[in-house]
DNA sequence: CCCTAATAATTGATATATCAAAAATTGTTT
DNA sequence: AAACAATTTTTGATATATCAATTATTAGGG
């Protein structure tokens, strides 16, 4: 016999995930035009992937952010037109589009860096070392769980 | 001096939410649609936001699920189409909107509801309630932490 | 009571998400 | 090498998100 419970709202794990992630977006997104910073958040998680790997593929870095091929197609094509991406056919594989950030894009990147560190930092300011690290411990464990097969 | 260390993206604490978030927006998606709920995961989190409180405005559904005015009008426009909402004007406060579910919004309802906790169970099914209540005292304290002036 | 404030919802512009289908380029197999 | 299969990116259709501006209604102060 299965019973659980409809729990309230403010219990539910996935919906204090979904307001802390809302509210990180949010504030992110406020911080950047106060500092002048001139991308979309969801840009400038595109931007972070190609810095941390540059010369990947649309393919790489659409697994490196979880978002689908069609989005990255998408959201490069505004960063191309912003200035802050090139984008060069792969001669190996020329179905291949590889990425590079342009001095803009790592002139941004600089000064969105350690901006986006504080705010992890902000986040975080109430837990120990240990807590944050049993608070990743339980999260990695959430997400492997939820891929099992249901 | 403020020595802050850029993670590995895996190690950050948004990433994985985030990771967490768009899987089991996936998953249930995939599972409405096998079980035949004819609604994207979306609608279903207004639904069930306007099951829990009938009679509400579009303005407390929209602080109930942290998502715009502006977004909520245009879920509540697909609702509607699909018969499963319907919104009346108050007569205390004409600017208002009331909305109910349908007899079919019901129906919906009840049959989505179980599907919801097992996946909400599934997640967290290598939890005990101990480490599940940690989690979620966690994810409250973050919440708190972000709310705070940066 | 009238005029202005505030509030509730909507609309327009833009950005992002999914899925499915297409286009371009490999690769594989006979 | 030709044909078919697989891979990479793009494009089209649709859904959702934000912000700013607009509309409709109510509330408050002279």
């Amino acid at each position: 016999m299965n019973m659980i419970k409809d729990l309230q709202l403010t219990d539910v794990h996935f919906y204090l995930m979904d307001r802390i992630m809302k509210k990180a977006k949010s504030l992110t997104k406020e911080v950047f035009v106060r500092e002048g910073i001139e991308v979309t958040v969801d840009q400038w998680v595109i931007l972070k992937a190609v810095a941390e790997q540059e010369g990947s593929s649309q393919q790489e870095i659409s697994g490196l952010t979880f978002r689908e091929p069609a989005a990255i197609t998408r959201m490069l094509d505004h960063l191309i037109r912003l200035g802050l991406v090139t984008k060069t056919v792969d001669h190996d594989d020329r179905r291949k589009q590889l990425l590079f950030l342009s001095e803009e894009g790592k002139k941004l990147y600089d000064k969105a860096l350690p901006i986006v560190m504080d705010l992890r930092e902000h986040a975080l300011k109430r837990f120990s070392d240990a807590e944050r690290e049993s608070l990743r411990t339980h999260l990695k464990t959430m997400l492997e769980a939820i891929h099992d097969p249901f």
